[in-house]
DNA sequence: ATTTAGATGCGACATTATTGCAAAAAATAA
DNA sequence: TTATTTTTTGCAATAATGTCGCATCTAAAT
């Protein structure tokens, strides 16, 4: 399993070191977005700040990851899945628990209006709002 | 001219300061999104750090602006125009000169996979790219 | 003009992120 | 395996964004 990891790692230039293979495990664990901050909660090993900025960063350059949008203060990174740099899907973020989820079958739509000479290069797209646990329970509202 | 940010300033209960009228005009002026380091580069008389800051965090408070995105690690400011807190309209972000836009008439349509129990409440929409200025010129390609 | 509620300036601090440099670890060569 | 080279890491310092406490000042009301 662990192979997995060693193998995207250097085919993407990157030594496999002990810290690189743990954050790329806790990416693939986890499925969904992750800022540092939580990736630093989640670490099985110690691993500095700046080593995991340095990771994020060294992930991104290579493509392994990339950023998916920002959360309040946060860059959240994610595993390309189903999007490109450019085109990333839409994301959810609930204001509750700061939970993130891909909205990869959500699809936006938009026509003309970015005027003439705009480039248009990258979307993003953020959601906010409330997940399933910190929604107020419709079925306890006579509590 | 001036009496207009007066009582746009007294309105919301707020006293009409030389500094939060200075704000309040460059908003008018520029008519486009503001960070706080363009307010600070743009202001005619001086005003603090903390000042500004809080003079948007009171103009927010009130409802007189409000964050229209994140771009990078800066947060942006915009007047209401068409859209509300909630709703807020899509915006263009410029790469090459952090130049910004509102894109008012610029529609997104979206429909369902946001998921059971899930409550939106808020979309965020940027759109990242090449204003005409930064844009390499076509008619210059052959230079 | 005096009073007073509230705003400002300044400095300290918190948070997120980057960088320089020496020590450590991984990959390579011997 | 050992030695060498390259890269990464830890630590400390630094930068940038933003907040807070407190003394001082200002706007507006008396």
């Amino acid at each position: 399993m662990e192979e997995r990891f060693f193998g995207l790692l250097r085919d993407n230039g990157l030594k496999a070191t002990k810290g690189r293979v743990e954050v790329l495990r806790l990416f693939f664990k986890a499925g969904r977005p992750l800022a540092q901050k939580q990736i630093m909660e989640m670490l099985r090993l110690k691993l500095d700040r700046a080593s995991v900025y340095r990771i994020l960063n060294a992930f991104t350059g290579a493509g392994i990851i990339h950023m998916a949008f920002v959360d309040g203060r946060h860059r959240v990174y994610e595993l390309p899945g189903k999007c490109s740099g450019r085109n990333c899907h839409p994301h959810f973020s609930c204001r509750g628990c700061g939970m993130t989820a891909c909205l990869e079958d959500f699809k936006v739509y938009y026509k003309g209006a970015l005027g003439k000479g705009f480039v248009a290069e990258r979307q993003k797209v953020l959601i906010e709002g409330l997940c399933p646990n910190c929604r107020p329970d419709r079925d306890r509202r006579h509590e």
